[in-house]
DNA sequence: AGGTATGTTAATTG
DNA sequence: GCAATTAACATACC
Protein backbone atom coordinates (compact mmCIF):
# COMPACT_ATOMS: atom_id res chain seq x y z
CA UNK A 1 0.00 0.00 0.00
CA UNK A 2 2.68 2.51 0.68
CA UNK A 3 2.46 5.41 -1.50
CA UNK A 4 1.72 9.13 -0.63
CA UNK A 5 -1.82 8.40 -0.13
CA UNK A 6 -0.99 5.68 2.40
CA UNK A 7 1.30 6.83 4.04
CA UNK A 8 -0.78 10.46 4.28
CA UNK A 9 -3.48 8.04 5.55
CA UNK A 10 -1.03 6.32 8.07
CA UNK A 11 -0.09 9.57 9.55
CA UNK A 12 -3.77 11.02 9.99
CA UNK A 13 -4.25 7.56 11.82
CA UNK A 14 -1.27 8.08 14.07
CA UNK A 15 -2.84 11.69 14.90
CA UNK A 16 -6.55 9.96 15.51
CA UNK A 17 -4.83 7.64 18.24
CA UNK A 18 -1.36 8.57 19.36
CA UNK A 19 -0.72 11.95 19.09
CA UNK A 20 0.08 13.84 22.59
CA UNK A 21 0.18 10.66 24.33
CA UNK A 22 3.79 9.68 26.33
CA UNK A 23 5.56 6.41 25.25
CA UNK A 24 6.22 4.25 28.34
CA UNK A 25 7.66 1.49 26.32
CA UNK A 26 9.52 0.94 23.13
CA UNK A 27 10.25 -2.68 22.09
CA UNK A 28 11.97 -3.44 18.47
CA UNK A 29 11.40 -6.87 17.42
CA UNK A 30 13.06 -6.82 14.63
CA UNK A 31 16.30 -4.60 14.64
CA UNK A 32 16.52 -5.45 10.62
CA UNK A 33 14.08 -2.25 10.09
CA UNK A 34 16.07 -0.23 12.23
CA UNK A 35 18.34 2.06 9.55
CA UNK A 36 21.33 3.64 10.86
CA UNK A 37 20.50 3.07 14.76
CA UNK A 38 20.79 0.35 17.16
CA UNK A 39 17.74 -0.66 18.89
CA UNK A 40 19.47 0.16 22.18
CA UNK A 41 19.94 3.63 20.76
CA UNK A 42 16.32 3.88 19.17
CA UNK A 43 14.60 2.82 22.43
CA UNK A 44 16.62 5.69 24.44
CA UNK A 45 15.73 8.48 22.28
CA UNK A 46 11.90 7.87 22.22
CA UNK A 47 10.94 6.11 25.26
CA UNK A 48 9.70 8.55 28.09
CA UNK A 49 8.79 10.76 25.44
CA UNK A 50 5.56 12.86 24.31
CA UNK A 51 4.59 12.27 20.20
CA UNK A 52 3.99 15.61 19.71
CA UNK A 53 3.39 16.02 16.24
CA UNK A 54 3.72 14.05 12.61
CA UNK A 55 5.25 15.26 9.07
CA UNK A 56 4.90 13.44 5.82
CA UNK A 57 7.06 14.28 2.93
CA UNK A 58 6.57 11.19 0.10
CA UNK A 59 6.49 8.28 1.48
CA UNK A 60 8.25 8.61 4.50
CA UNK A 61 6.56 9.80 8.33
CA UNK A 62 7.94 11.92 10.78
CA UNK A 63 7.10 11.62 14.60
CA UNK A 64 8.28 14.57 16.30
CA UNK A 65 8.79 13.96 20.18
CA UNK A 66 9.45 15.91 23.21
CA UNK A 67 13.17 14.51 22.26
CA UNK A 68 15.61 15.73 19.56
CA UNK A 69 15.58 12.83 17.22
CA UNK A 70 12.68 12.53 14.89
CA UNK A 71 11.80 9.18 14.20
CA UNK A 72 11.46 8.22 10.46
CA UNK A 73 9.00 5.81 9.10
CA UNK A 74 9.11 4.19 6.13
CA UNK A 75 6.42 1.18 4.99
CA UNK A 76 8.12 -0.60 2.06
CA UNK A 77 6.08 -2.70 0.48
CA UNK A 78 3.65 -4.18 3.52
CA UNK A 79 4.09 -1.41 6.30
CA UNK A 80 1.23 -0.97 8.18
CA UNK A 81 0.43 0.76 11.37
CA UNK A 82 -2.23 -0.78 14.06
CA UNK A 83 -3.37 0.74 17.54
CA UNK A 84 -4.70 -1.19 19.77
CA UNK A 85 -5.72 -1.72 23.68
CA UNK A 86 -3.45 -4.29 25.39
CA UNK A 87 -2.37 -6.01 22.08
CA UNK A 88 -0.92 -9.55 22.10
CA UNK A 89 2.33 -9.61 20.20
CA UNK A 90 1.53 -10.29 16.34
CA UNK A 91 3.89 -12.04 13.89
CA UNK A 92 5.00 -8.67 11.84
CA UNK A 93 5.36 -6.19 14.41
CA UNK A 94 8.49 -4.99 13.95
CA UNK A 95 8.13 -2.14 16.75
CA UNK A 96 6.07 -1.51 19.31
CA UNK A 97 5.74 1.65 20.88
CA UNK A 98 3.50 1.35 23.97
CA UNK A 99 1.46 4.03 25.93
CA UNK A 100 0.54 4.94 29.61
CA UNK A 101 -3.20 3.92 28.75
CA UNK A 102 -2.30 0.30 28.03
CA UNK A 103 -2.93 0.95 24.11
CA UNK A 104 0.22 0.33 21.71
CA UNK A 105 0.77 1.65 18.49
CA UNK A 106 2.65 -1.22 16.24
CA UNK A 107 4.66 -0.78 13.34
CA UNK A 108 4.03 -4.35 11.31
CA UNK A 109 6.25 -5.14 8.29
CA UNK A 110 5.89 -8.41 6.67
CA UNK A 111 8.30 -8.68 4.02
CA UNK A 112 11.04 -6.29 5.67
CA UNK A 113 11.01 -3.87 3.30
CA UNK A 114 10.50 -0.87 5.39
CA UNK A 115 12.52 1.12 7.52
CA UNK A 116 12.22 2.83 10.47
CA UNK A 117 15.50 5.77 11.28
CA UNK A 118 16.49 8.49 13.06
CA UNK A 119 16.83 12.23 12.08
CA UNK A 120 17.56 15.42 13.03
CA UNK A 121 14.60 16.94 11.20
CA UNK A 122 12.61 16.60 8.57
CA UNK A 123 15.09 18.66 6.10
CA UNK A 124 18.05 17.03 6.80
CA UNK A 125 16.52 13.46 6.08
CA UNK A 126 15.27 14.85 2.86
CA UNK A 127 18.64 16.17 2.28
CA UNK A 128 20.79 13.25 3.66
CA UNK A 129 18.12 11.18 1.60
CA UNK A 130 18.23 13.06 -1.64
CA UNK A 131 14.42 13.59 -1.40
CA UNK A 132 12.76 15.29 -4.41
CA UNK A 133 10.25 17.46 -3.39
CA UNK A 134 7.19 16.50 -1.97
CA UNK A 135 4.56 15.01 -5.15
CA UNK A 136 1.35 17.13 -3.66
CA UNK A 137 4.04 20.28 -2.32
CA UNK A 138 5.61 20.68 -5.82
CA UNK A 139 4.43 23.52 -7.95
CA UNK A 140 3.99 22.75 -12.12
CA UNK A 141 6.81 24.40 -13.07
CA UNK A 142 8.99 22.60 -10.78
CA UNK A 143 7.22 19.34 -11.86
CA UNK A 144 7.82 19.98 -15.21
CA UNK A 145 11.48 20.94 -14.49
CA UNK A 146 11.55 17.48 -12.78
CA UNK A 147 10.89 15.64 -16.03
CA UNK A 148 12.47 17.13 -18.97
CA UNK A 149 15.70 15.76 -20.36
CA UNK A 150 15.28 12.39 -18.67
CA UNK A 151 15.42 9.59 -21.28
CA UNK A 152 13.53 7.21 -19.15
CA UNK A 153 9.92 6.82 -19.41
CA UNK A 154 7.80 9.40 -17.57
CA UNK A 155 6.29 6.48 -15.57
CA UNK A 156 10.04 6.07 -14.07
CA UNK A 157 10.62 9.69 -13.63
CA UNK A 158 7.32 9.82 -11.64
CA UNK A 159 8.49 7.05 -9.70
CA UNK A 160 12.09 8.10 -9.04
CA UNK A 161 11.98 9.57 -5.36
CA UNK A 162 14.91 11.89 -6.28
CA UNK A 163 12.95 13.54 -8.87
CA UNK A 164 9.98 13.72 -7.15
CA UNK A 165 8.64 11.88 -3.70
CA UNK A 166 5.65 10.03 -2.85
CA UNK A 167 4.52 8.43 -6.24
CA UNK A 168 5.12 4.46 -6.93
CA UNK A 169 4.17 1.57 -9.31
CA UNK A 170 -0.08 1.39 -8.63
CA UNK A 171 -0.10 5.79 -8.71
CA UNK A 172 2.02 6.48 -11.70
CA UNK A 173 -0.16 3.60 -13.27
CA UNK A 174 -3.28 5.54 -12.13
CA UNK A 175 -1.90 8.84 -13.25
CA UNK A 176 -0.91 8.01 -16.93
CA UNK A 177 -4.02 5.81 -17.36
CA UNK A 178 -6.79 8.96 -16.35
CA UNK A 179 -3.91 11.14 -18.44
CA UNK A 180 -4.34 8.38 -21.54
CA UNK A 181 -0.71 8.18 -21.47
CA UNK A 182 0.84 5.34 -22.59
CA UNK A 183 3.62 3.61 -20.18
CA UNK A 184 5.86 3.49 -22.73
CA UNK A 185 5.79 6.78 -22.93
CA UNK A 186 9.37 9.05 -23.01
CA UNK A 187 9.60 11.76 -20.34
CA UNK A 188 11.34 14.06 -23.16
CA UNK A 189 9.06 13.17 -26.02
CA UNK A 190 6.47 15.99 -23.75
CA UNK A 191 5.41 18.65 -25.06
CA UNK A 192 5.04 21.79 -22.42
CA UNK A 193 0.97 20.90 -22.47
CA UNK A 194 1.41 17.19 -21.52
CA UNK A 195 3.58 17.80 -19.01
CA UNK A 196 0.80 20.05 -17.53
CA UNK A 197 -1.61 17.81 -17.95
CA UNK A 198 0.38 15.13 -16.63
CA UNK A 199 0.18 17.42 -13.13
CA UNK A 200 -2.98 18.11 -12.92
CA UNK A 201 -3.87 14.82 -13.12
CA UNK A 202 -1.14 13.93 -10.42
CA UNK A 203 -2.27 16.55 -7.99
CA UNK A 204 -6.28 15.55 -8.76
CA UNK A 205 -5.44 11.57 -7.73
CA UNK A 206 -3.24 11.98 -5.31
CA UNK A 207 -6.10 14.29 -3.58
CA UNK A 208 -9.13 11.91 -4.42
CA UNK A 209 -6.98 8.86 -2.89
CA UNK A 210 -6.15 10.57 0.17
CA UNK A 211 -9.65 11.85 0.40
CA UNK A 212 -10.50 8.29 0.17
CA UNK A 213 -8.08 7.29 2.24
CA UNK A 214 -6.12 5.30 0.30
CA UNK A 215 -8.48 2.04 0.24
CA UNK A 216 -8.69 0.59 -3.12
CA UNK A 217 -12.34 -0.45 -2.28
CA UNK A 218 -12.91 2.96 -1.87
CA UNK A 219 -11.73 4.79 -5.62
CA UNK A 220 -14.25 5.46 -7.96
CA UNK A 221 -15.13 2.63 -9.97
CA UNK A 222 -13.77 4.57 -13.07
CA UNK A 223 -9.84 4.33 -11.95
CA UNK A 224 -7.88 1.61 -12.84
CA UNK A 225 -6.84 0.77 -9.53
CA UNK A 226 -9.59 -1.18 -8.66
CA UNK A 227 -9.26 -3.21 -11.58
CA UNK A 228 -5.33 -3.29 -11.97
CA UNK A 229 -5.18 -7.05 -13.48
CA UNK A 230 -5.22 -8.11 -16.89
CA UNK A 231 -9.14 -10.18 -15.61
CA UNK A 232 -11.45 -7.13 -15.58
CA UNK A 233 -11.85 -5.04 -18.20
CA UNK A 234 -10.84 -1.23 -18.70
CA UNK A 235 -13.37 0.62 -16.72
CA UNK A 236 -13.67 3.21 -20.07
CA UNK A 237 -14.22 1.35 -22.87
CA UNK A 238 -13.97 -2.40 -22.16
CA UNK A 239 -10.77 -3.22 -23.60
CA UNK A 240 -8.29 -5.76 -21.93
CA UNK A 241 -5.94 -4.85 -19.48
CA UNK A 242 -1.97 -5.32 -20.88
CA UNK A 243 1.14 -6.09 -18.54
CA UNK A 244 4.35 -4.93 -19.56
CA UNK A 245 7.79 -4.19 -17.78
CA UNK A 246 8.45 -0.76 -17.76
CA UNK A 247 12.01 -0.10 -15.69
CA UNK A 248 12.05 -3.16 -14.12
CA UNK A 249 8.42 -2.85 -13.07
CA UNK A 250 4.69 -4.11 -13.87
CA UNK A 251 2.97 -1.58 -15.71
CA UNK A 252 -0.95 -2.56 -16.29
CA UNK A 253 -2.87 0.08 -19.03
CA UNK A 254 -4.83 0.05 -21.84
CA UNK A 255 -3.61 -0.44 -24.95
CA UNK A 256 -6.63 1.11 -26.31
CA UNK A 257 -7.19 4.36 -23.95
CA UNK A 258 -3.56 5.16 -23.41
CA UNK A 259 -1.97 6.48 -26.92
CA UNK A 260 1.60 5.06 -27.21
C1' DA B 1 8.10 -24.80 -9.33
C1' DG B 2 8.20 -20.42 -11.04
C1' DG B 3 6.37 -15.96 -11.35
C1' DT B 4 4.43 -11.99 -9.06
C1' DA B 5 3.68 -8.39 -5.35
C1' DT B 6 2.39 -1.18 -3.18
C1' DG B 7 9.95 -0.18 -2.28
C1' DT B 8 14.80 0.97 -1.94
C1' DT B 9 19.54 0.30 -2.99
C1' DA B 10 23.85 -1.86 -4.50
C1' DA B 11 25.68 -3.59 -8.58
C1' DT B 12 25.86 -3.61 -13.39
C1' DT B 13 25.31 -1.95 -18.04
C1' DG B 14 25.60 1.34 -21.79
C1' DG C 1 31.26 9.90 -14.42
C1' DC C 2 26.39 9.71 -15.41
C1' DA C 3 21.77 7.81 -16.24
C1' DA C 4 19.18 3.83 -16.56
C1' DT C 5 18.32 -1.03 -15.74
C1' DT C 6 18.70 -5.28 -13.03
C1' DA C 7 19.39 -8.11 -8.88
C1' DA C 8 18.83 -8.60 -4.15
C1' DC C 9 16.39 -8.14 0.00
C1' DA C 10 11.99 -11.24 2.77
C1' DT C 11 7.56 -13.31 2.70
C1' DA C 12 3.13 -14.96 0.81
C1' DC C 13 0.14 -16.27 -2.76
C1' DC C 14 -1.47 -18.32 -7.23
Amino acid sequence: MPELPDVETFRKYLDATALHQHVADVAVREKRVLKDVSARDFERAVKGRQFEATDRHGKYLFVHTSGSAVPVLHFGMTGLLAYEKEREPQRYDRVVFGFENRYSLAYQCRRLLGRIALAKSPAHFVQDNNLGPDALQIGREKFVEALRGAQAAAKSCLMDQERLAGIGNIYSDEILFQSRMSPKRKADTLSAAEAAQLYRTMRRVLTMAIERRADPARMPASWLLPHRNTEEPCPRCRGTIARIKVGGRSAYWCPRCQAE
